[in-house]
RNA sequence: CGGGGCGUGGCGCAGCUUGGCUAGCGCGUCGGCUUUGGGAGCCGAAGGUCGCCGGUUCGAAUCCGGCCGCCCCGACCA
């Protein structure tokens, strides 16, 4: 490919809006351009780059006995609604309506295409398992797209879902899966990490996220220092440890006039008192009752927990005056002492421990100080509530303390079990004769995410470092000063010769200085760049250059031997 | 959706506080000459309803109101 006939238009300086390293370099190197927030047009180079993670991915998944289809990003509203996701899938999906009144959402995934897809057409244990996926556009109406393409409302993700006879036949399909990832993130150059993760939206369990340790990545892990626990920060546990009790008044407990303070941190300075040794109280509406949610003052509460101990399908914080009436003192004041029965106490493990603790005396301007569980008040039950955060204790060793790093979420994986296949009737005949719902797992990838993490992880001051899989080109040629013929001349013989071995190669024939010229290159990301100039004309040398450092200078004869042996180093 | 910031030729910005003549600067673009190993120099040129609507005023990029868009932080997710 000649640069002069192509079209890859770099920018000297990133536009205003982008702040993270891969936004900026995708949109100064050319690859991709934004047309409204969270959509992007691919350029040239972007969508070769694109495309060349797509395969990467499609080789690895047909590898693992994936089978490739594509699904219709418009889906209808009846088919959601059989799973009742039509009102409750977040974020929400995008919709629109037909002349006839008909509604549609743009698929957000693709569960019910593809149950839907598999019930109509497998019928029998025979035709099991099955793992059908699909390399497709995505659209979700984020609340907030970011960072070019790490979030974006139009992506592109790998989505794969497979089909078993039963339990151990997931476990067998997921676990394919697993390498599969680790072989493709591999060959993407991109380090990841496997761990614990919430279901959400789609249900199931044995979750796992592959996480790229990374300081733009929008998700928290924690990990433990000293064994292999790592888990998204949203779902981590941890190890309950006993707080130093308070030495308290002893049998009872005494009220303090604590006016104006409505938070753990202005009775904690008002106290002078450790926030661990105060207890916090939030009162949710769990469906149909109200629950007292309490965790220790320095904690904050995690509401998928809290959901997950209390069963319920809505939960949400009470309101203001729906505090003011159970509790009979104001928001900020609320304590576990004296609640009306029909409010449920749900507490976090550590509260177990707590002694002689500072509580809301459930009036205005007051606490109750010296308050004790199980004495001064009855929980009706613990659960892990707490967020997990740097510091605590690793749920599965005896001396580890859990880490914070921020991450991308590069892929998540899910078992899902049986509630698409009931809901959606996909059922097979077993070798005995009965019919049984099929067993689901479901594997999703972010690809054009995968792109941008790449550049996270692979970028200098000057630009884009490519790993030699994705790269848009394998090799680009500079061609100094194309006005002389000479010059010329060898740089396209060169170009045809590479070209003719297997390589990509882009040919940098344009009218501009070398330092242009090289700038670009190294913006761009070429893995590997050929210098045809000054010297080529002395000495009838090039001079073989890797992005990543390496150089050598040799004959232009032994270009392509020069080449292949940079590109085999890599 | 809550909080913050921004919107001025293709890109990056100044001007706005204290309203006033033809709206500036750098980069890029087009033409010409000279240059050519790390983003060249000189000469010439094109390109802007100052996000949109309304108001105040003799006069609005500038002041006021509303709306729209974009980015960042937070609650969701590949």
């Amino acid at each position: 490919m000649r640069a002069t006939q192509y079209y890859a238009p770099t920018l000297r300086q990133a536009p205003a809006e982008a702040e993270i390293p891969s936004h900026k370099l995708l949109v100064r190197g050319g690859f991709i351009r934004p047309l409204t927030s969270g959509v992007f047009t691919y350029l040239p180079l972007g969508l070769r780059v694109l495309r060349r993670v797509e395969q990467v991915v499609r080789e690895e998944m047909n590898r693992a006995g994936a089978i490739e289809v594509s699904m219709p990003v418009l889906q209808p509203q009846e088919l959601w609604e059989r799973t009742g996701r039509w009102d409750t899938f977040l974020p929400q999906p995008l919709r629109s309506e037909d002349r006839t009144g008909r509604w549609f959402c743009l698929g957000p995934t693709h569960e019910e295409v593809i149950t839907d897809l598999v019930a109509g057409e497998v019928t029998s244990h025979k035709q099991l398992p099955l793992n059908l996926y699909q390399i497709q556009t995505k659209f979700r109406d984020e609340m907030r797209p970011r960072g070019g393409l790490m979030r974006a409302k139009e992506f592109t993700m790998k989505d794969a879902y497979s089909f078993d006879a039963d339990w151990e036949g997931l476990d067998r399909s997921y676990q394919a899966m697993c390498e599969a990832y680790l072989r493709i993130f591999e060959r993407l150059e991109l380090e990841v990490l496997i761990v614990e993760a919430e279901a959400g939206s789609m249900g199931g369990r044995d979750t796992r996220e592959f996480m790229c340790l990374n300081e733009n990545g929008e998700d928290t892990v924690l990990m433990c220092d000293s064994c292999d626990y790592a888990a998204n920060a949203e779902c981590a546990t941890s190890r309950v440890c006993e707080p130093e009790a308070l030495e308290g008044p002893g049998g009872v407990y005494e009220r303090i006039d604590t006016p104006g303070a409505t938070t753990i941190q202005a009775i904690s300075e008002m106290l002078d008192m450790p926030a661990q040794k105060m207890l916090k109280t939030l009162l949710y509406q769990a469906d149909e009752r109200f629950v007292a949610a309490l965790v220790r003052g320095d904690r904050d509460l995690n509401e998928t927990k809290l959901q997950r101990a209390t069963s319920a399908e809505q939960l949400r914080m009470a309101t203001a005056a729906e505090i003011e009436e159970l509790t009979g003192g104001p928001v900020g004041f609320s304590g576990p002492v004296g609640l009306p029965d029909e409010v449920e106490i749900v507490a976090d493990d550590e509260i177990k421990l707590l002694r002689n603790a500072v509580v809301g005396a459930n009036e205005a301007d007051a606490h109750l100080v010296g308050v004790s569980v199980g004495r001064d008040f009855e929980v009706g039950r613990y659960a892990d509530l707490r967020q997990g955060a740097a510091g605590d204790l690793c749920p599965q060793c005896e001396d580890g303390k859990l880490q914070a790093q921020r991450a991308i979420e590069m892929a998540h994986i899910f078992k899902l079990d049986t509630r698409y296949s009931e809901e959606l009737g996909a059922l097979y005949t077993s070798e005995e004769g009965e019919r049984k719902p099929m067993v689901m797992g479901c594997y999703g990838m972010g690809v054009s995410r995968a792109m941008a993490a790449i550049v996270e992880e692979h970028h200098d001051d000057s630009g884009i470092i490519w790993p030699q899989e994705v790269a848009p080109f394998d090799i680009v040629i500079l061609l100094l000063d194309p006005d002389k013929t000479e010059l010329a001349e060898i740089a396209e013989n060169l170009t045809v010769q590479l070209e003719e071995t297997g390589y990509e190669v882009m040919l940098d024939d344009r009218d501009e200085r070398p330092g242009v010229k090289f700038n670009d290159a190294d913006l761009i990301g070429y893995p590997i760049s050929v210098i045809v100039g000054r010297r080529t004309e002395e000495s009838g040398e090039v001079e073989v250059r890797r992005r990543d450092g390496e150089e050598q200078v040799v004959a232009v004869s032994e270009a392509l031997s020069a080449v292949q042996k940079l590109a085999a180093q890599a």
